[in-house]
DNA sequence: TCGACAATGTGATAACTCTCACAGGATCGT
DNA sequence: ACGATCCTGTGAGAGTTATCACATTGTCGA
């Protein structure tokens, strides 16, 4: 079918993140077929949603039989683009940037790190598990620039994240992806998302907060 | 039973996360009066949008004026719950759980780290720079239960996280904010957030990804 | 005191997202 | 070969969320 990109919900794209996850688990070995309702109670996702959220980018399954679970995976990661290997940076390497460092599906969802940088001292010149040596962010534009990297991600304090997002963008970055506890802003044709932990924290506190009542 | 509040949008949740930060960064100091339009811009919602937002709480502005920055600071934390002190343990002191447990905001959030647990018998012992000693998961159950604990953080990885939850549970936990790239299943009296840092990535290569074409 | 002005609060409306029910198409047993 | 059965794919409709337009209400200067 004709895939209508523009109208595809934002939670779509969400979900279908968790589809992966949730595939990988069921496990091609174990349930080589996979039904919209096993993955729906695997990621408590009702079956009707995901039949609906795949459906916008076509047919991946067999009537009256289901999905071909290593084939559906594969199929998901063509859609959220997880099979290019995006040359990635992380800017700022406390203990959030060493966590995503750290991150084994790093390279399984599709990103490299290619380089790392931090403002303290201390840590300039140290050399990453991976083999990346973390430069100072005064490089960061030059560097983007050199080894052209598409993705920077940012786990800076909120006070620094907006200079290290110029610097970013001046180096020629695509995408952004925004632990810092503040929104930063850039031209509208970097792509960007804020990803706020601590909202996640508020909401909880405000779930339980309800829930006295 | 259901309150007029549950229909609220949870985006609003969020949101009002948000207009936290945004407010706190205005600075009550340089700006004693804060308008929609001036914090929309701050935090690049639309004006008409936090309007809205705020007028499921309550009238908290002052029409012709706008809205004086510490008071409705102070009214969003109150909606939130961020003027409890919830007793808060976190699971799996890796670097994600030692950069949640260093987040200044925690205790300016409402929450109270009384708690740290993790399975690495190097770990166990060590004092944490907040005073908070690394105990064995499994005094899980007893800990929470005697300490009255109220919200748990899961930051082990996957295979762990469930068992985790479990035994957060069963020592009587309220809330449950899962960081682990799994869904878990906890009853429905607990209050459960999962939040999926993978995702973002996968959503930040779906964009990028669109934008090539 | 009054009129010009400014910015909120909100009903109406548009846009978006999810759910439901069932038609379409495949497999299997007899 | 055919009917029973199964599970997908999807249009229609329900439900939810965002946007718009403006009436409302407060401030300030003359």
């Amino acid at each position: 079918m004709k895939t209508k990109e523009s109208k595809i919900p934002e939670a779509t794209i969400k979900r279908l993140s968790t589809y992966i996850n949730c595939l990988e688990r069921l496990g091609a070995e174990n349930n080589p077929v996979t039904s919209s309702e096993m993955l729906g109670e695997s990621c408590q996702v009702s079956p009707a949603q995901i039949r609906k959220d795949l459906s916008y980018f076509g047919e991946f399954g067999v009537r009256g039989v289901g999905y071909d679970t290593k084939k559906l995976k594969s199929e998901i990661k063509g859609i959220l683009g997880l099979n290019h290997n995006w040359p990635t940076t992380v800017v700022g390497v406390g203990k959030l940037g060493q966590a995503l460092l750290n991150f084994a599906f790093f390279r399984k969802h599709g990103f490299r790190i290619i380089a790392a940088f931090d403002s303290d001292e201390n840590k300039i010149g140290n050399e990453l598990s991976n083999g990346v040596t973390i430069l100072p962010t005064t490089n960061i534009e030059k560097t983007v620039k050199d080894e052209k990297i598409i993705i920077g991600i940012i786990t800076t304090p909120a006070d620094f994240a907006q200079e290290v997002a110029d610097k970013l963008v001046a180096g020629g970055i695509k995408g952004l992806l925004n632990f810092a506890p503040i929104k930063v802003k850039v031209p509208e044709t970097i792509t960007l998302r804020n990803v706020s932990i601590t909202s996640e924290l508020d909401n909880l506190a405000y779930l339980l907060t309800q829930k006295k009542r």
